[in-house]
DNA sequence: GCTGCCATTCGCCAAAGGTCGAACCTCGAC
DNA sequence: GTCGAGGTTCGACCTTTGGCGAATGGCAGC
């Protein structure tokens, strides 16, 4: 019997990529989170499961960040990619991250089976249209990468706070924490990016983001 | 007879950059700039160029953030952009951003003639192979792109500064004026750009950025 | 059980950030 | 010339941020 995660926010792509996972595998048991928080919920409470299907954007992390930190968290739980994004770059990219496959949303029911099935059989699938070109990575989001996968589970949300713009006390809000702890996390991050202050650990968040988006969220009128 | 304005930070390039534009108006006085702030200086002593060719990535403005503020500032101004991207997304973004053209560093000097009779002529050009494809920008960007031209130079050395992960400290010394100046900036900056920190005034810059760069300078032994 | 390690938590204090009001200057409009 | 708009500058005051030391609690190894 396989556990097999599945994370998206969209509710009719959660349901077809799980029945996507069954006709691959029949026997699998699929769980679903609809956020990057409870992805992580799901992983504690399942260490063992055998395949992950995550979205590239989710609420709680965009980009690229949250498979750095799975990866550095979970070596061992094989990841599928699934993204809007057509492009091969971040296809490419994605498996630079350590995704073992990559799959379009446009993709076929098959080649989501196809790509399951690889993947549990320690192989790594892109869609044929993607395939070619180069996996390797600017040393410079390798790095950022690299770091990331060091964070703890709560300086990863907190993290992924910070690059939306939030107050350490917006933050210690949503985490139901003081904001003295908030600033203790914020102490250790930046200790294991390399860098000094709050502004410099946004944008180095914001490098491991697939697409740039404008504004943070601020509910003002300015 | 002209004056053209050429803003390019390797100096071979600059030199290669000005016999083109040489060979293309035998008549015209070139000028050059190797940062951005030279740049801004210069345009300020000839507010009546006639033509300005400028790499999008210089001391002092990474990506279009420089092209945004000189379209908001000086509209007449015609602008081409020179890069080492062959990318035709980033050719087209620079058009969005309302360059006249768009030139990649590998382009021979027949093609620079070209361009720069074209935009001087008031036509906008784009080598042979990059030509096709969509113009517009997401509208986050172009909603950035239109914030970052009210700032005024001032501002906009600022804003970059805190793209850099600076502090206040850093970029008084850096403009010769006191904390508290940088720190009024820094509100101007924040109502302009419609946000509320620090922070997401660094996020929001980095939106226009042609390429992430992963870490903000530190000078420090982590 | 005991020990050490580390994630998480927090209070306190110093440093940096951000707002407000105001002065000075330039430049274009009247 | 006079006026007013706006860019730049600054000081005083309050808020936010970040570092330090320390307590708690889970967990692996002895």
């Amino acid at each position: 019997m396989s556990d097999v995660l599945i994370a998206d926010d969209h509710p009719l792509f959660r349901d077809a990529l799980q029945r996507a996972v069954l006709a691959a595998v029949p026997d699998a048991t699929v769980h679903t989170a609809d956020s990057v928080p409870a992805l992580f919920a799901l992983i504690e409470s399942l260490p063992d499961a055998d395949l992950l299907l995550m979205d590239l954007h989710m609420p709680g992390a965009r980009g690229y960040s949250a498979l750095a930190h799975i990866r550095g968290q979970y070596p061992g739980l094989p990841t599928i990619v699934v993204s809007g994004h057509e492009e091969g770059q971040i296809a490419r990219r994605a498996l630079a991250h350590g995704a073992s496959a990559y799959i379009p949303k446009s993709a076929a029911v098959e080649q989501i089976v196809e790509a399951v099935r690889a993947v549990l059989d320690g192989d790594v699938w892109l869609p044929h249209q993607l395939v070619g070109g180069s996996l390797e990575l600017k040393a410079d989001e390798a790095d950022v990468a690299a770091r990331v996968a060091t964070l703890t589970p709560q300086q990863f949300r907190v993290l992924n706070m910070i690059a939306e713009g939030l107050l350490n006390k917006q933050i210690a809000f949503d985490l139901g924490v003081s904001e003295a702890t908030v600033k203790a996390h914020m102490t250790a991050i930046m200790r294991k990016l390399g860098v000094s202050n709050r502004t410099q650990v946004a944008l180095a968040a914001s490098h491991l983001d697939v697409e740039k988006e404008a504004f943070p969220g601020v509910s003002q009128e300015g």
